[in-house]
DNA sequence: TGCCAGGAAAAGA
DNA sequence: TCTTTTCCTGGC
């Protein structure tokens, strides 16, 4: 289902007219995204697709600054799930009384569609992390590999590209604090240099098959596969189970001393092809709300 | 199947 | 200041 938005050309920037369920603090904080950061005037500043974008709320207008109607259609469109109704997705949650605590509290959440490759790194990075060192060491990362790139005067980094990782040593990425998942970037590294195409090939396999071919990289477990498949694959069936998920499940719907796997099979035979998003309100009104 | 080591820094006490 | 926890995976 999508539903038709006016989309306008201000000067340099493109706004997006009367935008339900989109707030940028929902969106950037719920554990998605590790590029993106607030800005003084209450806009967000982030790195995607080899250029910085900065987006802004004005009432329910969403502003990208400086960018094309032709950028905006090929690239950011998607990455911001714009054609998808999220009311929609909520009334169907919403039967679910812990759903509709968890939808009502994340309104505004919307999950983005991010390069594969990145993704991918990101994640390996934020096993048994915590998100301000994730984000530390995907900057230095960029900083080291990444192209340098200029915004009203400040200075940004892409992150890397498979070619210019290519010559990233084990000790090299220990330098940018990823610590013992180092050598699980290095080999990730390795193999997306023999095949190029292998996230895209597994990217285009049904959801299961997906999971399967990412949890066969080193450093990729299945809450990790969920999330790489969630926010970069388009793979909607996906429910990582992290420790937040995992407490908000035992406190509202299984008994304590279930097993992680069983939780994700509950939460997907549960939600279906909706359990991702029902993941993203779950955790991000968990960890908001610390409950335990 | 279940347990535990594995960076280092944030968060909590 | 010191201790615990941290969006977990791999290996035994």
């Amino acid at each position: 289902m999508s539903t038709y938005r006016e989309i306008e050309i201000n000067g340099e920037d493109i706004i997006i007219k009367e935008v339900q369920n989109f707030d940028l603090k929902d969106i950037f904080d719920c554990g998605q995204a590790f590029r993106w950061n607030k800005t003084e005037s209450g806009s967000y500043i982030g790195v995607a697709f080899d250029r910085v974008m900065e987006v802004k709320k004005r009432g329910n207008d969403v502003i990208l600054y400086d960018c094309s109607m032709e950028e905006f259609n090929k690239t950011w469109r998607e990455y911001f799930d714009i054609d998808r109704d999220y009311s929609e997705i909520i009334e169907k949650l919403r039967v679910d009384e812990t759903l509709k605590m968890a939808c009502e509290f994340g309104n505004g959440i919307r999950i983005l569609q991010q390069d594969p490759f990145e993704l991918t790194i990101s994640f390996i990075i934020s096993a048994n992390n915590q998100i301000p060192r994730i984000k530390k060491s995907i900057e230095r990362i960029s900083e080291r590999w990444g192209r340098k790139i200029y915004y009203k005067g400040n200075e940004y980094f892409t992150f890397p590209t498979i070619d210019e990782l290519k010559e990233a040593e084990v000790q090299d990425l220990e330098q940018c604090g990823v610590g013992f998942r180092a050598k699980y970037i290095y080999e990730t590294i390795q193999k997306v240099l023999i095949d190029k195409e292998i996230l895209n090939t597994i990217k285009a396999f049904e959801d299961d098959e997906c999971h399967k071919g990412l949890v066969e990289f080193k450093g990729i477990g299945p809450k990790v596969a969920d999330c790489i498949m969630l926010f970069s694959m388009g793979k909607y069936s996906a429910f990582p189970v992290d420790v937040w998920v995992k407490r908000a499940m035992m406190h509202f719907y299984v008994a304590p001393d279930v097993t992680l796997p069983k939780i994700r099979k509950f939460g997907r035979d549960k939600f279906g092809n909706l359990a991702g998003f029902a993941q993203q309100y779950l955790f991000y009104y968990a960890r908001e709300n610390n409950i335990l």
